[in-house]
DNA sequence: ATAAAATTTAACCAAATGGTTAAATCATAT
DNA sequence: ATATGATTTAACCATTTGGTTAAATTTTAT
């Protein structure tokens, strides 16, 4: 149930004020939720929080290196891989789509966060301890364009290219469903289908280009 | 300055605090926000904030409508242009990442206050006379893949995509620099470099793909 | 000039909130 | 069994926060 085993010395309680505090803080952000409240959610007195946590900041602390870890981590994992470029973009985007799918509070949560307290990226950084090489990625790119394999284009360009339209569509769900007027159950199928589609999408542009005027 | 002229009816008092709660909430939240700082930032009284606008509700919904409907009918605009698709591409990425980075508060704003608190957007879209015809748009994409001069594609899809690669890169920003390893500075040169490709890269897509087996 | 209305202010208030304390309960080792 | 240490609880506390009030000041109309 809980993927917080991270913390392996933590007791039964203290995962279950971690669950609490991670649904919490991840629905209504750091100003948003309120101590009793993740008390309640985990099912214990609001003093045992404290006792376990010390304070708010402590706990919250916890949770959003917990969390930047994960993406950190999953998308480090994929980009690293060793395999073909077209099969790296496509494993890329399916697993990527899919993990953000399986934790959707994860997105919004770090980039409200990150967003209203910037400094708080250089803390957690410091503090974790991964190691994220896009160089393996950034130089593939390169190599296939100079081999001619695909069009020259930027790296880092192309990168935030595939994670944009594989993240933002999750965060951005009520806005867009909004804005589109199509309804949840639509937007989710959509979703589904984007998974198969990503992929090709970035390959149509970067395999044999026509050459503009 | 201001750009909340809008209020036709706001003496200059009105207007200041207007500003100030546009400053504040969309920087610290709906709930980060204190009405005392709001107060401090327009330079005025915290009892002349309620003597203007009764409550933080009330106030929090005239800035949040006042920004939803921002990005709302700057879309609209841009996507109701009669123009041929490629032309319409290519407007459609500059203009809207030139309309985001010059106002780079509102869509971390908006999706984290839409997100928060989903049933807000259903009184927003009621009270706001927009109108927003994707239609026209869609219809468009629809016709040129009937006439073979794209490849087919869900317009929707196309569309999330496009939105996804011009927007996400700003709220993503501090999440993006921190992965990525880059500096602000470089960051900032990369998104208006963006500004020239991201059409490009899209239409090559679009136009005479290649068939993959 | 002056009465009336609008605006601004300082001083308060009640509720909510993060955090503490000291006593009670439970688990464990001897 | 019981003493020791860990865990849990209820009752508090100080501060913060949204909001109010009534008086003071400024603006406007006559």
């Amino acid at each position: 149930m809980t993927d917080l085993q991270i913390f392996e010395t933590a007791g039964e309680t203290e995962l279950k004020i971690l669950d609490a505090a991670k649904k919490i803080f991840s629905i209504k952000g750091y100003d948003g939720a309120r101590m009793q409240e993740i008390a309640n959610e985990a099912k214990i007195n609001k003093a045992a929080l404290h006792y376990y946590f010390r304070s708010k900041d402590k706990l919250f602390e916890l949770i959003f290196k917990f969390c930047f870890k994960k993406i950190y981590n999953n998308l480090g994992e994929i980009i690293e891989k060793d395999m073909p470029l077209k099969d790296k973009i496509k494993f890329m985007t399916e697993n990527y789509i899919d993990f953000i799918s399986k934790n959707q509070y994860l997105i919004p949560f770090i980039m409200t966060e990150l967003a209203k307290n910037p400094d708080r990226f250089v803390k957690v950084i410091k503090e974790s301890d991964v190691k994220f090489k896009s160089e393996n990625f950034i130089n593939q790119i390169k190599k296939e364009a100079k081999a001619g394999n695909i069009k020259e284009i930027d790296p880092f360009q192309l990168f935030m290219n595939i994670i944009s339209m594989c993240v933002f569509p999750f965060p951005a769900k009520p806005m867009l469903c909004a804005i589109l007027g199509i309804s949840e159950l639509k937007y989710k199928k959509m979703m589904e289908e984007r998974k198969k589609i990503i992929a090709d999408f970035i390959m149509d542009s970067l395999i044999n280009p026509v050459h503009r005027e």
